[in-house]
DNA sequence: CATAATGATACTGATATGGTATCTTTACGA
DNA sequence: TCGTAAAGATACCATATCAGTATCATTATG
């Protein structure tokens, strides 16, 4: 089980990247060869942030992409909602196969309690913070 | 993200039926007709059961299955293992693609309290107290 | 206006999950 | 003792998701 796909943990790293750089913008050809991952992967991870108001693209000669938001305000459960949708550790609410016993509705409140855990501490894990305990 | 797949699902809730029924040995038939799930998947997970003594099988005429273990000991967090394996939220330890970054290892370790509070909160909670609570 | 950048989108391959099919083995009981 | 009803073992298939590629359109700079 990943809680963490590789699309959000290249947006992370990016993002990571693009703080650290301190630059006034920073190119796709910049990022993978600073981060070393495959270019067209990384190029629609940041599209994806681009859209979502995470950064700012710049198109045509010299673009690229800036900081949208502060790296404060940039909290990891959003990325995770970004690239993964909303974080659950269950997913029977979606599937029909309800199941009708007393027990799966006990089973599913002891997880619920995990997952709202779980979603409390992405949600308050920001990429600054990240890059200040790294320090 | 899916903490608990269809298998272990099934698994639970077997094995609360079987402890619910009160009878010396139940079939693969009354699992079927009394949990409404497919036969032939839910004999492998019985039969994986059986494998790691959670449950003892009975072959042959009015063959069936029966509790090897107290539901008091039978542990979501050990049936999880059985079927999906040691139970993480981050498989970073396996893939190559090592993240170099000191923020990578400031998130894994970040994920690693997550991944400790869910994986005891699993290993404490048994078939017993399922069905306890949901009384 | 050529070029270097991003935007958009369709496609491919690998793996895990959920499920089926089939054949073998075992033991009860008429 | 032998037919049958049970479980054991194993190989197979379908689908979804994840990871990644390829390609063409658009835009802005110099």
């Amino acid at each position: 089980m990943n809680l963490i796909t590789r699309n959000t943990d290249y947006a992370i790293r990016a993002l990571c990247y693009i703080v650290k750089s301190n630059k006034d913008i920073v190119s796709v050809k910049e990022l993978v060869e600073g981060l070393k991952m495959p270019r067209p992967f990384l190029r629609k991870v940041l599209q994806e942030l681009n859209k979502k108001g995470i950064l700012r693209s710049y198109k045509g000669k010299n673009g690229g992409f800036v900081l949208a938001t502060r790296p404060e305000k940039i909290y990891i459960g959003k990325l995770i909602e970004i690239f993964q949708g909303p974080i659950k550790l269950q997913e029977h609410t979606f599937k029909k196969k309800i199941c009708p016993e007393i027990k799966s509705c006990v089973l599913k409140k002891k997880i619920d309690v995990m997952e709202k855990y779980t979603i409390s501490r992405l949600n308050s894990l920001s990429i600054a913070s990240l890059l200040k305990t790294g320090k």
